[in-house]
DNA sequence: ATTTGACCTTATAGTAACTATAATGTTTAG
DNA sequence: CTAAACATTATAGTTACTATAAGGTCAAAT
């Protein structure tokens, strides 16, 4: 039995996003107070962090509000939770490969750029090599 | 001397992006023929081109804006490119590995959650696990 | 008794970079 | 004449919050 700050505390999420929660139906209405204050208990600790861990492996809130229907409808969300950790594990793989390739390109571009002046023109320099690419084959090596 | 739609095609941009630009002043306005259509030549190709570049290289618009104004201006950005530059490499390097730390994360998570059973009640299985956390130390190598 | 401070409430708008929709006007080809 | 393939605008939706304004409640100190 407690106010929303000390179930922010409790969970480590700001009341903010604890009202945004209720607002989107991710969290229930709680009951309130007779001066309209939010009343909570520990079950509400508990889905809250559930959340919040959720949210720190990456689940979208629609996924997290999917996994917790379930819960509510006495079926376990164990096997649905399972396939969305390993669709996670590809979207993350792909996500990485790209920000090395992004990662590689930037570098490129950063060592060829040392080698070019200053142009307002955008004709020879760094600048240029963005609108038009970089060369195909330039030693990043050197 | 060409259309929006010409322009799009040219750059490999969208119309809808096209227009969003001009809305946030990252594209000038351009002068309108009698019916009001858009009227484009080859330096708004040119333009759009770098913007387009730009981003790929994950670039924010507000970077770009800021220097296609030093462009306006008569002053050569490339000094504020390569800084840019050098600052996404940082903020790319961040990035992946945070997403490598989640990535591991994740698949500790699938490896435990495949030895134990559904659960309504959340208190044995993967979902538990969400909630409070991977035990310290367990074998994510067997 | 009042005022200060720490709580709580709601509604609304802003963030990034688009994308989608609706409702409408223009031009060209059949 | 009409249908397609263009063009126009304004508005709202996306994700997951965060920030702001304007106010109500309550306990303690003055």
């Amino acid at each position: 039995m407690f106010l929303i700050g000390k179930l922010s505390q409790f969970a480590g999420v700001s009341t903010q996003t604890i009202r945004y929660y209720e607002r989107i139906a991710l969290l229930p209405a709680p009951r309130r107070s007779e001066n309209g204050y939010r009343i909570y208990d520990d079950t509400d600790i508990d889905r809250l962090r559930f959340i919040k861990q959720a949210r720190q492996l990456n689940f979208s809130l629609d996924d997290i509000a999917e996994i917790l229907a379930l819960r509510e409808r006495n079926q376990a969300p164990c096997s649905v939770v399972m396939n969305k950790v390993a669709q996670q594990i590809e979207e993350i793989n792909s996500r990485i490969a790209e920000l090395i390739h992004l990662q590689n390109e930037l570098k490129r571009l950063y060592q060829v750029g040392l080698t070019m002046p200053e142009d307002i023109e955008m004709k020879h320099c760094v600048c240029h090599l963005i609108k038009d690419g970089l060369p195909k084959e330039v030693d990043a090596h050197a």
